[in-house]
DNA sequence: TTAATAAAAGACATAAATGTCTTTTATTGA
DNA sequence: TCAATAAAAGACATTTATGTCTTTTATTAA
């Protein structure tokens, strides 16, 4: 479905986000032991997600990355994805036609189509406060 | 969501599917332009689809590949997605988690799981004969 | 039975995704 | 101001997916 930057970028997302009620930052190294992915790797997609103001970061002692408090319902999943992946997960063709359309479909156009709807509608209607809320309740999980 | 191998398998069984009408078998140079897809890298999938008996090959003069037209009704995209990219498309946890159940979910486990059993849904109830009609009349296409 | 044909098999090549390491830049607190 | 800290940036390494080429095997028809 997504990348594994996608899947790493959403996961370190959310763990951050869960903290961000008493307004903590968090550094790249409990982040990615948190959600058990490589610390390095993990740092260079956290970069894309602050030049895409998903997150925000700030160097130094003391420094590290959150999330505002007041993006938690403006940042959605699919902002995550689209920052990440692009938006080839909604928009392209099952089959991989560069040219698929209503006028020039594939044989699975229809068919698709309704997929692809629901899950770009699922991730732009899901907020980063749905999502982060079970993170810090402990009843949902970011790893293993 | 689907590796280009997956893409290139199933646009090549649909094109040989269309031709089994007239129980015409076609060789891998006429499939890789039809569908416009590498052609040693084609037949190599094909070798894979021909193993999991999803179409038929014949080697030698006046050989090539054909779908039985008995296996129209039988044949759905499931099974050729698993056949090339396994089950992960259906089963795997959004997020990447090893381990992602019920029991122990992702923070997007519940949304993922409706997206994931409507695609699981619509390839297992996808036939060949559906998606080869189309090919044949002419209003559906396979490249571009 | 032999020559021509076409898929199967396997080795090899290239490109893209994933992951690591080092150096640089910005920030803070002593 | 200086030392410590942590993210940013960039070069590099590894792995996986994608793609190519050559040799082998099976089939057919003359």
């Amino acid at each position: 479905m997504f990348s594994k930057s996608c899947e790493y970028g959403i996961r370190a997302t959310i763990f951050i986000a869960s903290l961000c009620y008493n307004d903590t930052k968090v550094g790249i190294k409990e982040i990615a032991q948190e959600i058990d992915s490589p610390m390095a790797f993990t740092a260079k997609i956290l970069q894309v997600l602050v030049k895409n103001d998903i997150i925000k970061s700030s160097k130094g002692v003391r420094g590290g990355f959150m999330v505002l408090k007041e993006d938690l319902k403006r940042i959605t999943l699919s902002q995550i994805v689209v920052a990440i992946d692009g938006d080839s997960v909604f928009l392209r063709c099952g089959l991989g036609l560069s040219n698929c359309s209503e006028d020039h479909p594939c044989p699975v156009h229809e068919k698709f189509k309704f997929v692809k709807q629901d899950l770009a509608f699922m991730l732009e209607n899901t907020t980063l406060e749905e999502v982060s809320i079970g993170i810090k309740k402990g009843t949902t999980f970011l790893k293993y």
